[in-house]
DNA sequence: CCTTGACTGAAACGATCGTTACATGTAACA
DNA sequence: TGTTACATGTAACGATCGTTTCAGTCAAGG
């Protein structure tokens, strides 16, 4: 990939990130990064296989921060995991990041035709990295949905509102909530054998 | 409003709900709506204003439907009340609609600029409702958001997925989580007086 | 110097966009 | 019957869409 490519990328994913998927065309984009859609077009051969390379560069971009997130985890967790995973997923470059994808998301619910395309499936699917560190006793389909759907809902609260005070406390309740019903100690400490995770592809 | 206009607007929400909100353009529209773009622009005057009715028409259709769901309900409560709302949200035409207008709030959180308007304010802000008849336990805002947030997850998570068995194991896990964070007898059936609500617009 | 390959600009292609002009049809009312 | 208002079809407007054509610039390698 030639160094202007990537510097295209770059700018692309900035541009992206702040007007969304909707609506999108070449020459509009090619303005606000600096070239024109001729170049474009030279560049990545068309215009749906330049979103595909600039969301398989955002998700690539996604699952690195997230592989340091791991790392950088200590053993006995400080807090919970679900409260170190939100913190990642809605701070700096990620939120922006998260942001587009859930607009991905939805696009490609309702017209799978078009967008389902650009979901790279199973990539990033968290629930199957949260569910085996649940509690024992919420290792169930129920439970790892519940978790997946605070996440989201949550997300897209915070997404709409802005309001991080309020969305904060709610994690916080939540989390309150699980802890009350895993039993009175916090999250279980035992490895917890895995179990056939849903069909999640977030 | 003619008849005729009244026809079209069914035949325009019928596609619409199947289409979805992206890159709309009147000729399809018309062709399946059995007319002309020369009609859709005569009958509603611009495509923005066709969408303004479309969606003003869905929006109050979903409050009559709501309002019915109230007069049912009887006072003492056989259901918890989440998850009155959760079926009534979730069947038939409701469903649609609630996919649609989940799709319109995205769409407005990444591009107020083009559909901020078409998003009739503080319409439908069902938190407000649900609010008052909590638990007094959980009458703050966080637990409101909560509440909100595993609705609007839930829900997603059942457009992407269409796995109603698991989304609806996931309800019932929430809810017995709140129940036990009320107290052992279910939700309080005190009046349990009003709160300033959070600013949801969905 | 010459060739080659990567890169770019200007202009245009056909398609489709929202919208409009203009003519016509139909039915109600005077 | 003549008038009026609403409804509809055909065709086109200018704008913009993704993409292509053609011509060029520029640096590296022979």
């Amino acid at each position: 990939m030639s160094i202007r490519k990537q510097q295209l990328l770059d700018a692309l994913i900035t541009y992206l990130v702040k007007r969304g998927l909707a609506d999108l065309s070449l020459r509009p984009m090619a303005a606000a990064a600096g070239t024109s859609a001729r170049l474009l077009i030279f560049h990545f051969g068309s215009k749906e296989r330049l979103l595909v390379e600039v969301l398989a560069e955002m998700q690539g971009r996604l699952q690195r921060s997230f592989g340091a997130l791991l790392a950088a985890e200590s053993k006995p967790r400080k807090v919970p995991l679900l409260r170190a995973f939100w913190d990642w997923a809605t701070t700096g470059v990620n939120y922006d990041y998260h942001r587009l994808l859930y607009q991905l998301q939805l696009l490609a619910a309702q017209n799978p035709k078009v967008y389902g395309r650009y979901l790279k499936q199973n990539s990033m699917t968290w629930l199957e990295l949260i569910q085996p560190v649940l509690p024992e006793a919420q290792q169930t389909p129920g439970f790892a949905t519940l978790y997946g759907a605070v996440f989201d809902g949550l997300f897209i609260e915070l997404m709409s509102t802005g309001d991080r005070r309020r969305v904060n406390a709610a994690l916080e309740d939540f989390i309150a909530l699980a802890r009350m019903h895993a039993g009175m100690d916090g999250p279980s400490k035992r490895p917890a054998r895995r179990r056939p995770s849903s069909r999640r592809s977030r």
